[in-house]
RNA sequence: GACCUCGUGGCUCAAUUGGAUAGAGCAGCCCCCUCCUAAGGGGCAGGUUGCAGGUUCAAGUCCUGCCGGGGUCACCA
């Protein structure tokens, strides 16, 4: 059930039946006739622009052809009324029936209402969080699960087969630093001092590592070289450290489908297909980059290298993939990543990145154009910075001294559900203030609270209902629905399906936050209207009354029930 | 210097990817509880969408150039 679909498909009918007629032009082109909720509501309950779409290409003027459609409309059954506005708008109102007919359907197909086709056999890849594993995740690490764990919610719900991916970085030298680190809690494990050096990883969290390593090897490595224990520590440090990222993803909600190891790619001779791929593209060259212009480097010497010729497809510089002692740089392997991604048979790709790798986008989208001959689109969505607060003040991390505030410490102060919805109350571009202790507040400003009391608001008034001896379950008899106020707020759950099929056209889950905010707003000013209104309230001595406002109400709960599952936050059924 | 990104009432943000008279919430002023959760709601006031051009029936949205905030910038990942 979609109705701005259906009404569009009726608008889409009319428009051949005028061809067939003569009245119109035949074969025009209507990709563009939009059905969308009017800007203004007092000018109706939808509008078409298709007048204007296709007075040019009919060789009309807008009026006229709107003329002859609002003709053609008004003898559908569902349409009230249709009016010319403005240059060439249709405006339409709809037969309360309809809106009616919508809160039936609702009921119907549970929260399963608004899911789309749209994305119909189409497999997306959503790699998101893809953090080091040599700690923690920490807030920001939050966001970005959040809005790559959402996104892909949405975009299953639009129809898409989504697989989420994270892809671990343990291939580069970061992950000798925490093998270090950790080998240097092995020995104080036994009791040895140990200097931290510069650059090293001093987190707490490392401790139970070391103990852990000394519980499996004793005192085996205390007295061997780097050379020996360095890569069996590393591979204990990361695994533990994958245990820890996963855990701390459990405790949010988040579950991928693949853990992609950077390592794997090593050694296997994947890197050197992809770029072989590549040079058989003609794209990988031996060269010398110049400085960049205006600022340059201290230490800047020209230097030749392995260069990706990522200019050719739409990036600033072409970009080195191997480097000057011979080892691949960071990108090469990325590329090889991508390139699997390809081959896996993704039809798109989507990355989450933080915004400090906005850098990084050009020549990405540039590797995945090349290996793919332009065919798989790659969205790269990038989430900005999460400022933190507590009660209004600025809460500082100290990065260096290795106390920053992570996953768990937020989702143990707030809980799962608060963490999630507040990361999506801002888009994925735009900066985020979290304050820990405005997210717990039970007030209007905080949207969190805001939509989940609309919810136990509605399980609180079919309680009170069945108390009353009313079955709130029974088959309504719809017709009764005729108040303005009910009909806003079915009309706002008639937007529902579309607000999922842009939302998931943008790659933009935060809409659904926003949706949800809005319609419980609605469903609020319903419920306080029963305040002056006494025939408005849910609760009515006529049971058959009551049984068709209760079966709106429901109809709210379902679609908050079935936005809150997107994002991943269970619907309230009381407050406390 | 180059690239990316953002710029919307006093504050925090939306705006149906090009649609009509730019919408919400805070803060301010005025109202609404013998009544299902007032943990809420209704109303008033508040704007040259950073600036200047351009594209077209139509621009907050697209293009160009400025101004301002943030981010990034070859042997880090």
């Amino acid at each position: 059930m979609n109705l701005f679909a259906d009404i569009r498909a009726l608008v889409v009918e009319s428009l051949t039946a005028l061809a067939d007629e003569g009245a119109l032009p035949r074969g025009l082109e209507t990709q563009g006739v939009a059905v969308e909720p009017p800007r203004d509501a007092g000018h109706g309950d939808m509008a078409t622009n298709a007048a204007m779409v296709l007075a040019k290409p009919a060789g009309m003027p807008p009026r006229a052809i709107a003329d002859l459609l609002a003709k053609k409309l008004i003898d559908d059954g569902r349409v009230l009324s249709a009016e010319v506005a403005g240059p060439g708008f249709l405006n339409l109102r709809l037969a309360p029936s309809v809106w009616q007919g919508l809160v039936g359907a609702v009921l119907a197909d549970g929260t399963d209402y608004g899911r789309s086709a749209m994305g119909k056999g189409v497999k997306v890849n959503v790699e998101y969080v893809s953090a080091n594993p040599t700690g923690p995740l920490h807030v920001g690490h939050t966001r970005g699960a959040v809005f790559g764990d959402a996104l892909a919610s949405l975009l299953a719900f639009a129809g898409y087969d989504v697989t989420r991916e994270y892809y671990i970085n343990d291939g580069g030298a970061q992950v000798d630093v925490l093998a270090r680190s950790v080998y240097m809690r092995y020995q104080e494990a036994h009791d040895l001092s140990v200097d931290w050096p510069e650059g090293s990883y001093p987190g707490d969290y490392l401790i139970p590592v070391g103990e852990a390593l000394k519980d499996k090897v004793g005192d085996a490595y205390l007295e061997e070289p780097e050379s020996v224990w360095l890569a069996p520590v590393r591979e204990f440090a990361t695994d533990a450290m994958m245990d820890l990222i996963r855990s701390d993803l459990a405790a949010l909600g988040v579950k991928m489908d693949v853990f992609y190891s950077e390592k794997s790619l090593y050694g296997t001779g994947r890197i050197e297909a992809a770029l072989e791929a590549l040079k058989e593209r003609g794209l990988i060259y031996r060269g010398t980059l110049e400085p960049p212009k205006g600022k340059t480097p201290e230490d800047w010497e020209p230097r030749e290298q392995v260069l990706f010729r990522s200019t050719a497809h739409g990036d600033d510089v072409d970009r080195p993939v191997m480097k000057s002692d011979g080892a691949w740089t960071y990108f090469a392997p990325d590329i090889a990543y991508h390139y699997d991604k390809i081959s896996r048979g993704f039809d798109a790709l989507i990355d989450v990145f933080g915004a400090d790798h906005g850098g990084y986008v050009k020549r990405m989208k540039a590797a995945v154009s090349a290996l793919s001959d332009g065919r798989v689109p790659v969205d790269i969505k990038l989430c900005q910075l999460v400022r933190l607060f507590k009660n209004g003040e600025p809460f500082k991390m100290s990065k260096r001294a290795g106390n920053f505030v992570t996953l768990r410490d937020v989702v143990e102060q707030v809980g799962p559900d608060v963490t999630r919805f507040v990361m999506l109350t801002r888009k994925n571009d735009a900066p985020l203030d979290f304050d820990f202790d405005k997210v717990l507040e039970q007030s209007r400003e905080n949207p969190v609270f805001y939509v989940q009391y609309a919810n136990a608001r509605i399980m609180s008034v079919i309680r009170k209902a069945e108390e009353a001896g009313i079955d709130a379950s029974a088959a309504p008899d719809l017709s009764l629905l005729t108040h303005e106020a009910e009909m806003k707020v079915a009309k706002q759950l008639a937007e529902w399906p579309r607000l999922v099929e842009i939302a998931a056209r943008t790659n933009e889950p935060h809409r659904v936050a926003f949706y949800l905010n809005e319609l419980a707003g609605d469903f609020h000013a319903l419920w306080n209207r029963g305040n002056d209104d006494a025939s408005l309230r849910f609760v009515q001595d006529d049971v058959r009354a009551s049984q068709a406002k209760l079966a709106l109400a429901r109809a709210v709960s379902v679609v908050i029930s079935a936005g809150l599952a997107i994002l991943g936050v269970k619907p309230a059924q009381e407050m406390r």
